[in-house]
DNA sequence: CTGAAAGCGCTTACAG
DNA sequence: CTGAAAGCGCTTACAG
């Protein structure tokens, strides 16, 4: 490995004004830095990221741990998000890292150590659960961290949509289209981001004096096969919905699949809106009709949440830092009047 | 930060002492040894991996390197191979760090920064190309590594399946029931193993003297699109082929795509078989009729390419180990005499 | 069984 | 504009 020591010894100066020479400091006299800059760049010189990690206590690696996942669509979900994320962190010049722990590893200890080994100066956290223990213990650590989406039981950095407008704006949508009943197949209600549309949901049904009916809504991992079985469940009760509303797009396509085994035109015989996060392997634009909903892409967040963190980590930002992005909202052609 | 001086000053002893005594040495008082472990645990205390590193020249760190791409299949095909290697290369208390590069980017120049920035202590490769440049450049630099495939044209370290097999034994079955329209939707044949297949089905073709449709054999990305419309394309000529073979269940599910869009019955109107890399996402089994073809499950190659590299890393093996894994074959119900 | 010392490669006050 | 020195936290001969 080429060190400063060879090239100072190769030019005849002390290692103190190579490294300052290459560190592009004003006080090194013109010639100096050339001639320096030449012979690190004849010899191949890189300097050594540990050395440097060591005198100033700053590595410019952001981690992200996720444990390992038996669902392979949850893992292409998450995959998608790894790619976005990774390309803006690099953009700013930093190295972005994917842990990826044994399938059910404890994550929030793998944070605690790999922290406390030095070499990281931040993380990314997605899908936060209320009193999310890797916010604990990162807030303890006094560790740098943005969450994607928010645990409300913590203050903390965090880049989110308003989940409450998702529910809302999709259900007073088919509600003034006339449809009463409506199912609603949300995320995980453990999590804070499924709870806040159900909310929404909630919300819109009391302002058009609706009762909605509770049996109407589950709570399921958001998977296409999950999309397909409910669907078809509640298209099998005494009375079915005349609409649906997906948490996401992999669950549109299951509610897709479910109205065509069964011969059903959308949005004929039932009418469909969902969430898109914007991700490529379930794009809305490939369904047939188009599916309508409320769109937030993620590469946008990823965009604003690296930046953030860059700046929490060099101190320049609060690191209770929030923000909440925009929504909008595609009509497609997946929903009619009843 | 708690450092080996902090517990050095609370325990009264000099810090290489207890160094010696947290690294298990053996010439340690048992009480001292005691002494310290509590109170380093007492204390919080982790060892500073880059200090360490830096001492050792060892960051028990192994990367693998990708460039992002635009095609979502071909990330979740990555992912599902991130998570099978991720969780070998932990169980080996090693850390495995993937390092996703801008759409596009230039990997080899990312491998020969990373690598002579320190830190990394060797590579995993996959998907090998012909003369590969990554290869050639930490073949240059001395890098430990190892590939998931190979490269012919240059001496490495590597871990591998029969290709020639693949592709034999597959037209030999088909070509045993009587098939002679065979079309054989290959990979990319710029990749080796794609070469290696082709070689393979003109030697089966060979030994029952049969002369091979050229046109049939596609060299295509292995994704599911590609699977359907290809296959509809075939469908169409003049001479449509009785039999296909995928090069991976990707692919495969195309084909079934397309023949239940023609309303077509697999096996009766059209034989398929496909190797399967046991990628969940796309598992044979869930194939209706069950899928045949060869088959070598990517997880067991993780085991032996983790194990392998850690082996080379520590000098303990010839930087230039091959292995070839073994290759089984299940018929399924998706091929039959015609 | 224990400690003082050197050194991994770098950066940065400090003194000139 | 330049260099000697200290130090980041650790490990490891070396001497006792």
């Amino acid at each position: 490995m080429v060190t400063l020591k060879d090239i100072s010894r190769e030019v005849g100066l002390s290692v103190t004004q190579v490294s300052r020479a290459l560190g592009g400091h004003a006080d090194v006299n013109r010639d100096t830095r050339d001639k320096v800059q030449r012979m690190a760049t004849r010899l191949g010189y890189r300097p050594n990221a540990i050395a440097r990690s060591l005198k100033t206590g700053r590595s410019g690696i952001i981690a992200m741990i996720v444990a390992g996942s038996r669902d392979p669509q949850a893992n292409a979900h998450l995959f998608e998000i790894v790619m976005g994320l990774s390309a803006e962190i690099s953009a700013l010049g930093l190295q972005f890292v994917l842990h990826v722990g044994q399938t059910g590893a404890d994550t929030t200890q793998l944070h605690a150590d790999l922290y406390r080994s030095g070499g990281i100066d931040g993380f990314v956290l997605i899908g936060p659960a209320p009193d999310d223990p890797r916010i604990a213990c990162l807030l303890r650590l006094g560790a740098p961290f943005i969450v994607h989406g928010r645990d409300p039981a913590q203050s903390h950095a965090f880049v989110d949509i308003d989940n409450f407008a998702v529910g809302e704006t999709m259900a007073d949508h088919l509600l003034h289209l006339g449809h009463r009943d409506i199912a609603f197949l949300n995320g995980p209600e453990s999590e804070f981001f499924a709870l806040e549309r159900r909310r929404g949901v909630a919300a819109a049904f009391a302002k058009h004096g609706v009762t909605p009916d509770p049996a109407l809504t589950l709570s399921i991992p958001m998977t296409e096969p999950n999309g397909r079985t409910n669907t078809l469940r509640l298209l099998d009760a005494a009375r079915p919905p005349t609409a649906i509303i997906a948490g996401n797009t992999m669950l549109a396509r299951g509610v897709y699949q479910a109205t065509e085994s069964r011969g059903l035109n959308v949005p004929r015989d039932l009418s469909i809106l969902a969430h898109d996060d914007g991700l490529e392997l379930f794009a809305s634009e490939s369904f047939d009709p188009p599916l309508g909903g409320t769109v937030a892409h993620l590469t946008t967040a990823w965009v604003t949440l690296s930046a953030d963190l860059k700046q929490i980590i060099a101190g320049q930002d609060d690191p209770f830092h929030t923000r909440v992005l925009d929504l909008t909202f595609t009509k497609g052609l997946s929903a009619c009047a009843i």
